[in-house]
RNA sequence: GGGCUUUUAGCUCAGUUGGUUAGAGCGCACGCCUGAUAAGCGUGAGGUCGCUAGUUCAAAUCUAGCAAGGCCCA
């Protein structure tokens, strides 16, 4: 009937087992048809950069949204099971650079910009093949063959389409940013990817440079720079208002020893110890006093300097903890600086070209390149005099994570959307989304207060072509919305774009007329920001332009889940800013967020730093259930600790689930126990029956609301609760109504609780652990239920059945286990083994109905703990003493300020006066105020020198008497254990009947003569009166001072 | 400098609306069962809940400040 199950168990094999049952017996698909016209509940995925293989960092995420996925699948509801792959962005083109080994954009321009784009085409597709494969691995459900890709024609041209529309509003314009430059990329450098890994401590060559004043050519401001080169573009100076300045007196020792000349140098007060020589401080002035003053900027020679006013302007973020105090401004060169010169409108002057090479109009330095020109910059200033001294720092500079090159800054030309009008229009839309933890709406909500305008631009090959034309002629550009529009426009080149990916190089022979000239126009040759190609997924994956009505049903999606850091500023902020635009709505309803993964100690994982984990390597070794498990756990706002330790707790959690399993299938087989033929009453059950359904129930009703909460960590604390009970009460207590001989009702009821739990169990848990509960559901369910679903997967997700949930019930068997742990914990304390029997425990309650609940019980305490009576006490003053306490949670908020003086008086009062009246019931009056007998709480401490403990209101004593009778069983009950380890160690089956011989004193012959009946039976063993002729195994043992010799045989 | 967040047992983390004996797992110590499971079970030790002040009859929990870590922004 059941196929035998071992308790060993290989999960992998079993995983692996269950992949392909899935597979071939299209499970996926047959639960898609199940919920073909179910309620809609939309999941949206964010995609997965499909440019190496998936992580364990990666597994995270899916797991959480295949749980949630099969959770809404169980409910019937239909879904859209659509994985996503992020295909275009500098990432791409720099793993495809590696492997082409390419040094910069020119080593691309002469591979030639087809064949690049297509081997980033290729390296997508290659790895999202591979993420494909390790998805399943993990036990994603998804669509696979329906996967969407952001490099697609139709998420291109939905940007357009949201593009065209921002351009409508007036929100696109082309701006100028300085940009940190890599100057062998030929590209900007996003601040993100120089905070990861671009730092690096450098030394450079500084300079301080004398700016003379051009009302007093003896006047001159000092100013430092670490980068000579922006010496060329300065536009200004920035003093600090408020700090104080001196103006100094110094002598000039020129170089051609004309000596002697006096000049004055302003600069920080605080900086005078950067004055080489003598001098004296003729002045002290506020910065407020420098503001406005005029003077000869250091190449004012230069033809791009010519009609350039250099002024001293305010600016707060000026300081005296290094330099002079004031500021050389270049904003052609600095981010701080370009800032400076919109706030005060001074000169800009861009001086380097994409290489980082002085451009036109900058004379003797034209072609020169930025970082080799410092020598020659300093001679020129030595020359022209204005050179106050030279010095070096070692500071923390930025380089290119790629080429290790010094960044530069430069002055670019870029496409921004402005924000300023959407900032208040995204702000309501994120206050109709449910974040996931809470403070990420808080978040989102600071990143929108300040957040600039969001440039779209990025100078590289791979990726959304900008559907910007510029006219050359008069400057005016537009955008296109859509390929349709494109056609219509284009006046040339049309031809030879058509059929080919909206991708460079094709896109940009495409020519329009300027609708103002009428000049014919291309595109800007730049790419997208790739966060418009995942921001867009709400409408292009949901056919917003193909397929409105479609996108109706399916927008806006009820959930997506996504790792948190970094996401407000990107998935989530792009997602957010085109619903927006597009229809001023979210396009999710709830986002749930998660943390990083850290190796097993909480540190982050590097593969440099060996302490990586790759997902096969995971999944081969733990195996995904215990993967998943570990991911569902864990509370996603903070950071999870992956590791083989933390997986071998959970494979034992893991191994008691199918120890339960291994147990059943062990003794229904036996029994040719079927579940839909010997089904049970639940009015015929037992206590114990109808307390593990009762648990059960209710955590399937937590079940439901966890899961439709998100809070999937939640119910896996219960479950591992309830994994606990079910093992080690439930089962432990039941055991030996599976293994008595006769089929009655009882053991029927056995079954059928134990198969129901478990099963409901598998069930409630299958979106978690889909392999596991998949194994045990087909043999457990399948084996003997022809009726039911193919897969435990095309159940229907379990409800509660509350009537099952019985409170006082569950209060019960709670204080038999409190009884049972207490009489445990006497034990100890009294250094007596379970084996030795015990004459009596005495056992408080805390109320009457939890005493009549342990009278009832007593059998099942006095087997627990091998004692032969449970009394019940009220008054164990001899033992303990008492202490009255109030009741602080209910009488806390009737009494209030009166609080002190009822502890006060209750303290004062004989306590076992006082515990002897709540017993009964009575009202008692304390500091003058009636208090009922509910709001006192009894606490009692075990006296010195007894055997009793006690907790929270319960209190169990042990009566250690041991009398002859008991020493003789406890004797007896230690050779049963002897023998059955010896049964165990000579392979004898459970069910073999043996002969038994003892060689021991006349005193244990004497228990064993007392107890015979008690040692067959639990030994399946016929004493032998004489010795046999022969033995399979003999064994001499010890039991206190007794040795004995036990001899067995089978009986054939 | 601003926003968010973390700080509870040796380690990793729970701790709902404030209620006076703060929990779990691992680790540790001691022990137990031997007919599901030694890949098992139990008992125990271990905490001034980061610090300071405040609100309150009552604070791990609320408020403010401080300190240290993390993320983001400037």
């Amino acid at each position: 009937m059941y196929k035998p199950v071992s308790s060993k168990v290989d999960f992998v094999k079993l995983e692996h087992e269950q992949l392909k049952f899935w597979k071939d017996g299209s499970i996926f698909d047959k639960r898609r048809e199940l919920n073909a016209n179910g309620p809609r509940w939309s999941f949206l995925d964010g995609p997965i950069t499909a440019n190496n293989p998936m992580g364990v960092h990666h597994a995270w995420g899916r797991t959480l949204k295949d749980v949630f996925n099969r959770y809404h699948s169980m409910l019937g509801e239909k879904m859209r099971y659509q994985n996503g792959f992020d295909c275009q962005g500098l990432w791409v083109e720099v793993e495809v650079e590696k492997e082409l080994g390419f040094k910069s954009k020119t080593d691309i321009e002469t591979y030639g910009v087809e064949k690049f784009v297509q081997a980033c085409k290729d390296r997508v597709h290659k790895f999202s093949a591979i993420q494909t494969e390790q998805s399943k691995r993990l036990g994603y459900w998804m669509d696979w063959d329906n996967s969407y890709y952001t490099m697609s024609d139709e998420n291109n041209y939905t940007i357009w389409h949201f593009l065209k529309k921002c351009y409508d509003r007036g929100l696109i314009y082309k701006g100028h940013d300085v940009m940190p430059w890599c100057p062998r990329c030929g590209s900007a450098m996003s601040e993100h990817e120089i905070a990861t890994e671009g730092y690096k401590e450098l030394t450079h060559k500084t300079v301080f440079v004398k700016f003379y004043l051009k009302d007093d050519p003896t006047e001159a401001l000092l100013v430092w720079t670490t980068t000579p080169w922006t010496l060329a573009a300065n536009t200004a100076a920035a003093v600090n208002v408020d700090m104080d300045y001196v103006k100094v007196k110094q002598n000039v020792r020129r170089s051609l020893g004309e000596g002697g000349d006096e000049e004055y140098y302003y600069l920080a007060k605080e900086l005078t110890n950067i004055l080489v020589g003598d001098y004296k401080v003729v002045e002290e002035l506020k910065g407020a006093d420098l503001l406005g003053l005029k003077y000869h900027g250091p190449f004012d020679d230069l033809t791009a300097q010519k009609d350039v006013d250099h002024v001293v302007i305010a600016w707060d973020e000026v300081s005296d903890s290094d330099g002079t105090g004031i500021v050389h401004i270049a904003p052609g060169c600095g981010k701080e600086d370009f800032q400076l010169s919109k706030e005060n409108n001074i000169s800009v002057i861009a001086p380097i070209d994409e290489f980082g090479n002085y451009i036109d109009g900058f004379d003797y330095l034209v072609g020169k390149n930025s970082q080799e020109v410092t020598p020659e910059i300093f001679e020129n200033l030595k020359e022209k005099n204005i050179c106050y001294k030279i010095d070096q720092i070692t500071h923390r500079y930025p380089t290119c994570w790629r080429h290790g090159t010094e960044l530069v800054f430069r002055l670019v030309d870029e496409w921004f959307i402005s924000m300023d009008e959407l900032r208040p229009e995204m702000m309501a839309v994120v206050e109709q989304i449910n974040w996931i933890p809470g403070w990420g709406h808080d978040r989102e909500m600071d990143w929108l207060r300040n957040m600039g305008d969001w440039m779209i631009s990025k100078k590289r090959y791979w990726g959304l072509s900008l559907p910007i034309w510029e006219c050359k002629e008069c400057g005016n550009f537009e955008v296109i919305g859509g390929k349709e529009e494109l056609k219509e426009r284009s006046v040339s080149g049309y031809e030879q774009f058509d059929g080919h990916s909206p991708h460079k190089p094709y896109i940009d022979k495409v020519g329009i007329k300027c609708s103002k000239c009428g000049a014919e126009t291309l595109r800007v040759p730049d790419v997208g920001n790739p966060w418009l190609d995942a921001g867009i997924v709400p409408f292009s994956t949901m056919h917003y332009i193909t397929d409105h009505e479609y996108w109706k049903q399916w927008f806006p999606a009820a959930f997506i889940t996504e790792s948190l850091p970094g996401q407000f500023r990107n998935w989530f902020y792009s997602l957010l800013a085109m619903s927006t635009v597009l229809e001023n709505t979210a396009p999710f309803k709830t986002v749930l967020g998660h943390a990083l993964v850290r190796d097993e100690y909480g540190n982050d994982m590097h593969k440099s730093a060996g302490n990586s984990i790759p997902f096969e390597e995971a999944a081969d070794k733990m195996g995904a259930d215990v993967m998943r498990w570990m991911y569902t756990a864990h509370n996603p706002e903070h950071n999870l600790n992956f590791g083989y330790g933390p997986a071998d707790e959970l494979r034992k959690k893991l191994l008691t689930l199918w120890n339960m399993y291994s147990f059943y299938i062990t003794y229904a087989e036996i029994d040719n126990y079927n579940p839909t033929e010997q089904s049970v009453d639940y009015k015929d059950l037992n206590e114990l029956d109808k307390w593990a359904l009762a648990k059960v129930n209710a955590f399937v009703k937590e079940a439901n609301k966890d899961y439709s909460e998100f809070h999937a960590e939640r119910l896996m604390r219960k479950f591992e609760k309830l994994l606990d009970e079910m093992s080690n009460w439930y089962v432990r207590r039941s055991r030996r109504r599976f293994w008595k001989s006769e089929n009655d009702s009882d053991k029927l009821g056995a079954y059928y609780t134990l198969y129901t739990v478990l099963r409901t169990i598998i069930t409630t848990v299958a979106p978690i652990l889909p392999f596991v509960s998949e194994d045990i559901y087909q043999n457990m369910v399948l084996s003997v239920d022809k009726d039911a679903p193919a897969s435990v997967h095309l159940q229907d997700f379990p409800t509660a059945d509350e009537s099952m949930i019985d409170e006082d019930l569950l209060n019960k068997i709670d204080t038999i286990i409190k009884a049972v742990e207490m009489g445990r914990s006497a034990r100890n304390k009294a250094n007596i083994r379970t084996r030795q029997p015990l004459a009596n425990m005495l056992f408080k309650t805390k109320n009457i109905k939890e005493k009549e609940y342990i009278r009832e019980q007593a059998d099942q305490i006095k087997e627990e703990l091998n004692i032969k009576a449970v009394t019940l006490v009220d008054s164990i003053d001899n033992y303990v003493s008492y202490e009255a306490k109030p009741n602080f949670v209910t009488l806390g908020k009737k009494v209030g300020k009166q609080m002190p003086l009822i502890v006060k008086a209750l303290k004062e009062m004989d306590g076992a006066h006082v515990a002897a009246q709540i017993q009964s019931g009575q009202a008692i009056s304390v500091a003058g105020i009636n208090i009922n007998a509910d709001d006192i709480q009894i606490t009692v401490t075990e006296k010195e020198g007894v055997v009793a403990v006690e907790d929270k209101g319960y209190v169990a004593i042990l009566d250690v008497t041991l009398t002859e009778e008991l020493k003789q069983e406890g004797l007896v009950r230690d050779l049963v254990r002897h023998i059955q380890t010896l049964r165990k160690e000579a392979d004898f089956n459970v069910d073999d009947r043996i002969e038994l011989n003892l060689e021991a004193s006349d005193e244990v012959m004497a228990a064993v003569a007392v107890y015979r009946e008690y040692l067959e039976t639990e030994t399946l063993a016929r004493l032998l009166e004489k010795p046999a002729n022969a033995y399979e195994a003999s064994k001499e043992i010890k039991v206190g001072i007794e040795r004995i010799i036990i001899n067995i045989i089978r009986v054939k």
